[in-house]
DNA sequence: TAAGCTCACTTGTTATAACAAGTTGACTGC
DNA sequence: GCAGTCAACTTGTTATAACAAGTGAGCTTA
C-alpha cells in the first residue's frame, strides 16, 4: 500500500525543488542529513537521492555534495535548418559558445565509411566540438567530413559549420537526414558532459547530402536529455 | 585505477548480450548466480543488474528474474507526417496496432487550455491510445481534442486519427508544430509501458492547428525511449 | 606570504543480514 | 483429475558497518 521509503523521500526532495525550496544549482542536503531528517538508514537516503539523479533533476559530486541540475531547457528548431545555432539560444535568451576539440584526418569507421557511401578506412575529417549553453558544457558533437570537404573546410574552424557557411565556400548542402534518438551516457562521454553512468542523452544523427546526391557529412550531436530538446513546425520559416 | 566492481560486471553482461550469449527476451543470471560466478557480495551484483536496467539493456520482474530487452529500434519518420503511422512500422517489419484506453470529455487543464488557446477548465475531448509494436506495449498517446473535433471525431474511434482521416471528415489540418524531448518514467506510465521508474522516455509534444490558424489538438506521445526514434528529411517525401 | 599538510565532510564502493513480496512448480488432499 | 497449499526461488526494501576517494577549509611550516 504504502510506497517505499525511498521513494517518498526522493518525492517530496522533487516536490521542494519544483517549489523552489532549492533552486538550480543548489545544494541538496548530504546523506548524512537526509539520514538523519527522515530516520532512515544511509542505504535508504542515498537510493531517495539516486532516483533523482536518474531522473536528471540533480548531479552527485563526490567530495562535494548533490546539487539541483539546472531545469532550463534549451530547444533546436529543426523546422529551419538555415538558421544559425547561436540565433535559435540567443532566441531563447541562452549565451552560446562553442570550441573545437579536434579536427584532424583519420581513417572512416566501419559505419561512417557506409554513411558517406566510401570504401572502409577511407581518409575522412574527424571534427569534435563541444557547445556550451549558459558556460555549461550542453552538447557534443562528432562529425565526418569526406577529405575534400575538410581540407575545404579546415582554414573555417573558428566559425560554426552551417548550411549557409558551407555554401559560400562552395560546397552547397542539398538535403539533411536525421535520425533523434535517446541513448544513455557512458564513460567516453561523461568526460565532456558530466553526466552519470546511465543518464538519457539526446543523439541528433545526421547525413548530410551535396547537390549532387553524394553524401558529404556525417555525424551526430550529443546532449544532455535534461538540458537539449528539439522542436519543428509544418510551417515554412516558423520559429515556435 | 580498476573501475569498480559493478562496472566491470555490468560491462560484461553487455558484452555478452551484444554478443548474443544472452538474445533479446532472454533471463540474465539471477543475483545471487552472479553473487557466485562473480565472488561478490549481492549488493555489488544488483548495482551490476541496476547498471543494464538504466541503460535500458533490460528489465527486472520482481519474482521473474531480470531479461533481455528488445534491441530493436522502431524509427517514425516526422518528414512525411501524412504517412501513418502504420505504414511507417509495416515498413520496418514490426506488426503494428493501438488500442483505445480513453475517449470522454473533460475540463481543460492549465496547459492543454493555454496550447488550444481557450479558457482554463472549457470543455474538451481527452483520448488516450496505447500502440502496440509488435504486440508489446510501446507508446502511449494522450490527446485534447477541443470541443467540436472530439464530437465530430467520437464516431470514429477505431481509426487512427491520421490527417487525411481528419480532413475526410471536413477537419483539415494546416500545420503542426511538434518538440521532441526527453523525460524520465514516472509510476503513472510505468503502468502503461512497462517502465523502470527513471528510465528515460520520449515525448512527441505537438499542436495541431486548422486552416484559420486555430488550435484544435494538442497532445503528447509517450513512447520508450530505447524503443522508439524519430526521423526526418529535408528531401520532399522521403522515406528514410 | 606562499606552499604544503591535515582534518572534517562529502559521495562511492562493498560486505553481511534480514524480511517483504511476487512467481512458479510441485505436492497434497479431496 | 483438480484445486488448493506450500516451498523454493526471484527481485525489492531496509539496516548496520567499514573503508576508499575527492574536496575544501584551516592550520602549519618554510
Amino acid at each position: 500500500m504504502s510506497p517505499p521509503l525511498h521513494i517518498s523521500i526522493s518525492e517530496k526532495l522533487r516536490h521542494q525543488i519544483e517549489a523552489g525550496v532549492y533552486a538550480s544549482g543548489d545544494r541538496l542536503p548530504s546523506e548524512h542529513q537526509l539520514m538523519e531528517t527522515f530516520s532512515v538508514s544511509r542505504i535508504t537516503a542515498r537510493q531517495a537521492v539516486a532516483n533523482l539523479v536518474s531522473q536528471g533533476l540533480a548531479i552527485a559530486y563526490r567530495g562535494k555534495g548533490v546539487f539541483v541540475t539546472p531545469q532550463k531547457k534549451v530547444t533546436y528548431s529543426l523546422s529551419s535548418p538555415l538558421v544559425f545555432l547561436e540565433q535559435d539560444m540567443a532566441r531563447q535568451g541562452v549565451a552560446f559558445s562553442f570550441e573545437n576539440l579536434e579536427f584532424e584526418p583519420v581513417a572512416a569507421p566501419r559505419d561512417v565509411a557506409a554513411a558517406l557511401e566510401i570504401g572502409k578506412a577511407s581518409p575522412v575529417y574527424l571534427q569534435k566540438k563541444l557547445f556550451r549553453m549558459d558556460g555549461a558544457a550542453g552538447a557534443v558533437d562528432v562529425s565526418y567530413l569526406i577529405a575534400d570537404l575538410g581540407e575545404r573546410f579546415a582554414p573555417l574552424l573558428e566559425q560554426q559549420m552551417t548550411f549557409p557557411t558551407l555554401a559560400q565556400h562552395g560546397i552547397p548542402i542539398d538535403c539533411l537526414d536525421a535520425v533523434i534518438e535517446c541513448t544513455h551516457a557512458d564513460y567516453d562521454l561523461s568526460g565532456y558532459l558530466e553526466v552519470p553512468l546511465g543518464h538519457a542523452l539526446m543523439v541528433y544523427r545526421y547525413t548530410a547530402y551535396s547537390s549532387n546526391q553524394q553524401p558529404v557529412l556525417y555525424g551526430s550531436t550529443i546532449s544532455r536529455a535534461d538540458r537539449f530538446c528539439y522542436s519543428l513546425s509544418t510551417r515554412a520559416g516558423a520559429s515556435a
